[in-house]
DNA sequence: TTTTTAATGAGACTCATTCTCATTATATGT
DNA sequence: ACATATAATGAGAATGAGTCTCATTAAAAA
């Protein structure tokens, strides 16, 4: 369907060739709204007999994340997590530190105020990262 | 000075031994208010003369992030970059995409935001992480 | 088709950090 | 002070995510 044509309209816009790989790597990403390590895309291929290299998941995913189809963030414990961005507005991420449960959430004030805040040091603001750790509130 | 006893007290509480390895590794780290990765730590120790290895300095700063002497950041390029919290309020970081540049920041609504936010989720905010990648504003 | 050149695979490599374990040093009890 | 128990350290091996190399394969242009 569309996610075809849109993965080579991004490959065509870049100059770069439309490949099964790159397709399979798309397809793997799509298929879910988790947030995945690089690892957990190149198992699941393999557990559906696509081989591809570690190598390549990793390069493919690049392209991705390069051309906002897909979102990267790093929770700090060394690995990147990546999330299609299909039908996925811009959201910030809550971490339960007792579950590991990732909630989205978005805020426009939040939005607003960082844009405030960053032209007032003479910036202009490229891209954040908002992640908020947190623990069930207990009453 | 006060920071020999403060470590000295964190140490205690913790029931943990009080060595120079772990003085000098503090000592360094209050030297500086720069966002520095451990490397720089243990290069600058060996500099001095200090010969401690590079798992003891690792070891230490862990301890020193627990007992909030030390704040860790990643900024996603593979390291983690401390910062000593003497005389040092909690800020967030804008980092300059052209040059570098750390700058730090602290808006209070922010914060409230940010608990607010938390709060109509269901949980308890422990800590964040708000980073704002940025580019020189040019008029 | 043939050709050109980009993409891939396999595994070596990097780099920050963690781990192992034999040795050393601290704090505690005497 | 001194012995003792055990925590801390050092050196370097191990780990693990991610990157790089380069020979082979496959798009897509001609």
């Amino acid at each position: 369907m569309g996610s075809k044509s849109l993965l080579k309209n991004v490959l065509r816009k870049e100059g770069l060739r439309y490949t099964f790989q790159r397709q399979a790597v798309w397809n793997e990403l799509e298929s879910s709204a988790d947030h995945r390590d690089a690892e957990d895309i190149y198992f699941r291929l393999w557990r559906n007999k696509i081989r591809i290299s570690r190598a390549t998941v990793y390069r493919t995913i690049d392209i991705l994340v390069k051309n906002n189809l897909v979102r990267k963030m790093e929770i700090g414990d060394g690995r990147a997590l990546y999330e299609a961005r299909i039908g996925n507005e811009h959201h910030d991420h809550m971490i339960c530190l007792d579950t590991g449960t990732i909630t989205e959430f978005y805020n426009e004030d939040l939005e607003q105020l960082q844009e405030k805040i960053v032209i007032e040091h003479g910036y202009e603001l490229v891209r954040h990262v908002h992640q908020l750790f947190v623990r069930p509130l207990k009453k």
